[in-house]
RNA sequence: GCCGGAAUAGCUCAGUCGGUAGAGCAACUGAUUCGUAAUCAGUAGGUCGGAGGUUCGAUUCCUCUUUCCGGCACCA
């Protein structure tokens, strides 16, 4: 006699165990057809799985973001009814649901091509038009195995093996002809599967491991209605149009090219836009008591086998060979700043001691890995070595978020998520070391009310990390400061100091770095801003453009008084009209446009338009001036 | 590194079922002197990523290679 509570507090009776679907139709024939699932007791079920208990239920619907993962996970095994329909011979292995979407890695020796993802759409829609229903039956685990071993299914078969219970009663869900294995809930009838898009083919391996086999994963989107489909493809191609690479290209910022793969040629306003970042990280760097250094770019490699990186990154080091000397471009910086710190003998009274550089590194990443400005071989972080004792270490982790935070807010980044990494398997220092630095990495962040979650097992081998994370414009997600406690280094490479007592004891090294490195950081902002930046940061901030040549004269004096004060001004006095000009400096996203005609002429004034079109009225040179020092510190 | 795809004028792209290529924009020249997102006309521009092969002939077909793109794996 299960009693249903219902989310509206109501409840059923009923003298035989019930199911969704029944529940549903009970409330009205609309929600009946619209139930994806069920919510029992805040677990997913499938429509028809029974309840026999007392419980609170809640009808899962396409309205709910559940709905729609059941949605998308559907749709895995309708992709994968439809990949056993054209090429029987596939071996099916994982399915899973991913974010705006869903996908299903096959072992096939058919290459499937661009053209193949059409067919299967295709194949797919004719399916899901049929609106057959899925049925759902659970079986003993020996009863799945044989099923897929009669069905020549060996991934299936490994997953029953290695991931499945015996004592299980593993989920087979029948798709007409095929079956696919699933923990589910699914939806009931695939015409809740109609509004998909079969996106690209790539490779995965299988089981996510290099070592094993590359199978081909096919990857899709699915949303419950066509508008949502519509609404998702159209943010695609929105989001394409932030690409960094293309506004790279478009905005004259920088190039990359065949002889120097993940190496960057920035042109004059891309290297503005970096000289101005930098620029005012030096600013607040210097004025948070750290002192800027600069070490070589190639170092004897035996300085890297002390260093202990020769070990772990050797094949990731570009290296030269000089005078029968091996030397490496530095992947890091860190060493060659506990080389600095170890020049003159160091007192516990020079301690917290913070040497920052804009170090070049080069690491040669695998060429799979090279993606724009986001992974290159060649950058320069903005890195900076903390040496302190270890009762230090919090205060200067509290420090050192307040900066990041200053830097991020004037970057226009205001989301920012914080993860503390912990104490690896494979790692060195005492558990005790660990643990105070674990505690001094979380004091100081929950001193801060930050809310922060933990990675257990991701810290260095030599240390736990904070990892800072930001959000940008479109909700995409960017790992860049770090704050990471190093017991091993300085002991490494000898660094000492004289403590209180008289004894020499090893400093704590603390590794941080917030914007990351700059090739990646101007990447994000690119397409945060989307190329408007701020205009503090834009590589033009104002472009004077006369009417007709009688103007000439006076725009080119305005260029002129505003880049004696430091602006970075361009004026435009070709032979054009006012439209085309506009049109040009406006796709170049220059902040403010700054028209002059005989009216500005006789007046001692400018027209100011902002990029996005807005007249700002006519304002004097020192009203401009104003302007464009607006959100500068 | 692995799987798949791509590479044609400065840019964006079309094209050749094997007979050495075309558009728009940009550039250049001339005309036009114009008030807030494209003035008009003309000119020039390409060893079709690189190397090899097949062929009477290759930008096109094949092999190798480089780089890029989308993923996977990697990311001290």
């Amino acid at each position: 006699m299960p009693r249903i509570t219902l989310p509206d507090g109501s409840t059923r009776v009923y003298d035989h165990p019930t199911t969704i679907a029944e529940i549903a139709a009970g409330i009205g024939p609309g929600l009946a057809a619209a139930a994806v699932a069920g919510k029992v007791n805040d677990g997913l079920v499938d429509t028809v799985d029974p309840i026999g208990e007392d419980a609170t239920v809640t009808v899962v619907t396409s309205r709910d973001s559940e709905g729609v993962e059941i949605i998308r996970h559907s749709c895995a095994h309708l992709l994968g009814h439809a990949i056993k329909q054209i090429w029987p011979e596939s071996r099916m292995a994982i399915g899973p649901v991913i974010e705006n979407g869903f996908y299903y890695d096959v072992d096939l020796d058919h290459r499937i091509a661009e053209d193949d993802l059409e067919r299967l759409e295709h194949r797919m829609a004719e399916l899901a038009e049929t609106e057959y229903e899925v049925i759902k039956e659970n079986v003993p685990w020996q009863k799945a195995y044989d099923t897929f071993a009669m069905r020549d299914e060996p991934y299936k078969q490994e997953i029953l093996e290695r991931d499945v219970a015996r004592d299980a009663q593993p989920g087979l869900y029948h798709h007409q002809e095929y079956i696919d294995m699933c923990r589910g809930p699914h939806v009931p009838n695939v015409g809740f599967c109609r509004h998909f898009k079969l996106m690209r083919v790539s490779g995965a391996y299988w089981r996510g491991d290099s070592d094993n086999k590359m199978l081909q994963r096919i990857y899709g989107t699915a949303w419950p209605d066509a508008k949502a489909l519509r609404v998702y493809l159209k943010q695609l191609a929105e989001a394409e149009k932030r690409d960094h690479r293309r506004l790279g290209k478009q905005l004259g910022l920088f190039h990359m090219q065949e002889e120097a793969p993940g190496m960057v040629f920035w042109h004059d306003r891309g290297w503005s836009l970096y000289r101005v970042l930098e620029q005012f990280i030096r600013r607040e760097q210097s004025r948070r008591g750290y002192r800027e250094i600069k070490t070589p770019q190639v170092v004897d490699y035996s300085l890297w086998e002390r260093s202990g990186h020769a070990d772990k990154f050797a094949d990731d080091m570009f290296t030269v060979r000089s005078e029968g000397r091996d030397f490496a471009l530095k992947p890091m910086n860190c060493p060659c700043h506990v080389e600095v710190f170890n020049q003159g003998l160091k007192s516990y009274r020079d301690l917290p001691l913070r040497f920052a550089e804009f170090g070049s590194c080069h690491r040669n990443e695998l060429s799979g890995a090279l993606h724009g400005l986001m992974r290159v071989r060649g950058f320069v972080q903005d890195d900076a070595h903390i040496f302190c004792t270890e009762e230090q270490i919090q205060d200067e982790v509290a420090a050192f978020i307040d900066f990041l935070h200053a830097v991020y807010d004037t970057l226009g980044f205001r989301d920012v998520i914080y993860r503390l990494a912990t104490r690896p398997e494979n790692r060195v220092g005492s558990d005790e070391d660990w643990g105070r630095a674990e505690d001094a990495l979380a004091r100081a962040m929950d001193a801060k009310d930050l809310p922060w979650k933990e990675l257990p097992g991701e810290g260095a081998f030599y240390g736990p990390k904070i990892e800072f994370s930001l959000r940008d414009s479109i909700g995409r997600i960017w790992q860049c400061g770090t704050m990471q406690v190093d017991f091993a280094m300085p002991g490494r490479l000898g660094a000492e100091y004289v403590a209180e007592d008289g004894t020499r004891q090893v400093p704590v090294m603390l590794h941080r770095a917030i914007l990351g490195s700059f090739e990646r950081f101007i990447g994000i902002l690119i397409e945060h801003h989307e190329g408007r930046f701020p205009a503090w940061l834009a590589p033009v901030q104002a472009v004077v453009m006369n009417i007709t040549d009688s103007q000439a004269e006076y725009a080119r004096d305005l260029e002129k008084v505003l880049k004696k004060q430091e602006f970075r001004v361009e004026s435009d006095l070709r032979n054009e009209k006012i439209g085309f000009k506009i049109r040009e400096h406006t796709l170049q996203r220059v902040p403010y446009l700054l028209v002059v005609g005989d009216r500005e002429m006789n007046s001692a004034k400018v027209a100011v338009r902002a990029r996005d079109g807005s007249d700002l009225g006519s304002m004097s040179i020192g009203e401009v001036a104003e302007l464009l020092s607006r959100g500068e510190d």
